[in-house]
DNA sequence: ATAGGTTGTCGAAGCGCTTCGACATCTCTT
DNA sequence: AAGAGATGTCGAAGCGCTTCGACAACCTAT
């Protein structure tokens, strides 16, 4: 292993020389530099990350905080943990991944034995119990999801009120009168994740101002649940010609089932997705659909959080604007018979 | 921040003791780790992760190296990434997380840093090229995935040319005489994927044992593509009556495409697919599947990881033997007509 | 020509921990 | 009763790096 002293030696410079050039942070002379430079590539120096972190106290690691459940879409999860991954190592930093298991100790953990500079949560709920946490230790973090209570926090994510009324005033805006909403599974409402109650909350109050129905039935993803939610929808909303879906693994059911009840879309319904860009335009429908912005997300809260590593940056919270992309899925509603 | 020495201190002990405390490297009396504990606990004390590589040369972390790719099966990946990081804690390391995107580099960065004491390498390929690094630094590794050369190598994976053994016979076994089948995007094949080619192989040699014939078409996934494969499969070889699917995202479009022809599932034709079993029961027809033991991969991958850390372990390959549980997609080939 | 500023380099201290050898106590043997 | 072996604790060295203050050496500007 070669070391800094080794590199110096080589150089005929001192150590501390040596770690200026890799740092930057004093001026040195060119002919120095190069040769500092030449012997770093001829030894094939790698400085040590340990004893970097202890002697600055700085790991130039961000810590990801990723849900175990996989009630939720699992795709998404993971396009957000390869953005933040890529995004952080152009940024200098390496990415360690936890898991939900450890619950809140993780942070603690974390944050206590410095082994990571920063962190970046992901499946916040409304009450996250890790938020106290966080609020008390003065290592930066963002939170990609929405808690109830922002206040001292920096959060990242998609604006779901907003995505739930876009998609709303879409189906009002082309004639639909009664609008079903399929939701995520009951466990994610039941947690009192965020960004399912919001939407629901935007997805409301527009229908109200739109002097729309909306009717929500959380659905467990598969064919079986979705007969089942479907079968209820129609029962009490025999009128129901728009849907909206925010369910990956509820949506192939749904198209499916509904072409086997001889009802087409978009001519008799229309059907608005919200999920990746990826997943609607593969459906046997090209699905009208708000996109999930994975990669965006992921990419800002790594550069909010490296904004507050080097003293820039503030807490803020930072919604995306939904876009609505229509597609083959929506049409006008049929005239009422 | 509290350190060792704080600690020390606060019971009254040498640093040290401290040290051997947590360690257990030296046996303590019971009095004296009882009073230590205490002050740790009191103190909240947490060891310094920097400190802790430096003084060990041991970072208790692992480097998972996943692709960027999204053309395979991402649940897959993921619930990989989360069975090594639960599993690595539960052994007390913790988890990098690699893009694929560094490539061979990345491999470089961290044995040369000893960021990680140990990796784990996903999607590998027949000619990886972080192979001959991986043999020429003494840092352990496994690899998820069979490259063509394992000599000096730790690989944990599905049996895949079993599996495609496996598949063959239970479709010969059940009177099939032409079978299809959906692979993975051709971008996989070309890659020299190790699984995707040793599935075919195994297809492929079990077929002529059992005098079966088998015609392998690489499949984007989505419907489209999935309309065009079909039409040439059945263009090419009219009696098609077998399937096997090995691409999740074909096997929704290709049950409904099937249902669409009219050809029943599984009295007309039968499916067989390859995918965990999550897919397979949530399908629109509960799939004969063989499964993709995701988690029990990762598991895998870090025990033998951490067997190799601590001194014990060889190389080798597991393969794990591959399992067909018979569901509603398969049965009897119908009378030939 | 000289005070005052830059610029480039160095030495030394120290980050918080692990680990080795030393040593003081005990506990058996014989 | 004395030596041998455990057992429990300590001090000190050192892991490889960053960073601070010091200081030459070189510029200006007066």
């Amino acid at each position: 292993m070669v070391t800094l002293a080794e590199v110096a030696q080589h150089a005929g410079v001192s150590a501390s020389t040596v770690s200026y050039v890799l740092s930057g942070k004093r001026s040195i002379s060119t002919t120095t530099r190069q040769r500092v430079e030449q012997s770093i590539r001829e030894l094939g120096y790698h400085p040590n990350a340990g004893a970097r972190a202890l002697a600055s106290s700085r790991s130039n690691i961000i810590a990801l905080m990723i849900p175990l459940r996989t009630d939720m879409y699992v795709p998404v999860m993971m396009e957000i943990a390869i953005a933040v991954a890529t995004t952080a190592r152009t940024h200098g930093y390496d990415v360690l991944l936890l898991t939900g298991e450890e619950g809140p100790d993780a942070v603690r953990r974390v944050t206590g034995s410095g082994l990571a500079d920063a962190m970046i949560l992901m499946d916040v709920e409304l009450e996250d119990e890790r938020l106290p946490l966080l609020r008390s230790t003065d290592q930066p973090s963002v939170l990609i999801g929405l808690p109830a209570d922002t206040t001292g926090l920096t959060c990242v994510d998609l604006d779901w009120s907003a995505t739930g009324a876009l998609c709303v005033e879409h189906l009002a805006g082309i004639g639909h009168r009664d609008i079903a909403v399929i939701g995520e599974a009951p466990a994610v409402y039941e947690r009192h994740t965020g960004f399912a109650e919001r939407t629901l909350d935007g997805l409301r109050s527009r229908a109200r101002e739109a002097g729309v129905r909306v009717l929500h039935r959380p659905c467990e993803g598969g064919y079986d649940a979705m007969a089942l939610t479907l079968a209820r929808i129609f029962d009490e909303r025999p009128g129901t010609t728009g849907f909206v879906v925010q369910n990956e693994s509820a949506v192939e059911p749904l198209l499916a089932l509904l072409r086997q009840q001889g009802r087409a879309v978009p001519e008799d319904v229309s059907v608005v997705a919200v999920c990746p860009d990826q997943v609607a335009v593969q459906a046997s429908v090209r699905l009208t659909s708000v996109a999930v912005p994975a990669q965006e997300m992921g990419r800002h809260a790594v550069e909010h959080l490296v904004a507050k590593l080097d003293g820039r940056g503030t807490d803020e919270v930072v919604l995306i604007a939904p876009e609505l992309t229509v597609r083959a899925s929506s049409g006008p509603a049929p005239a009422a018979s």
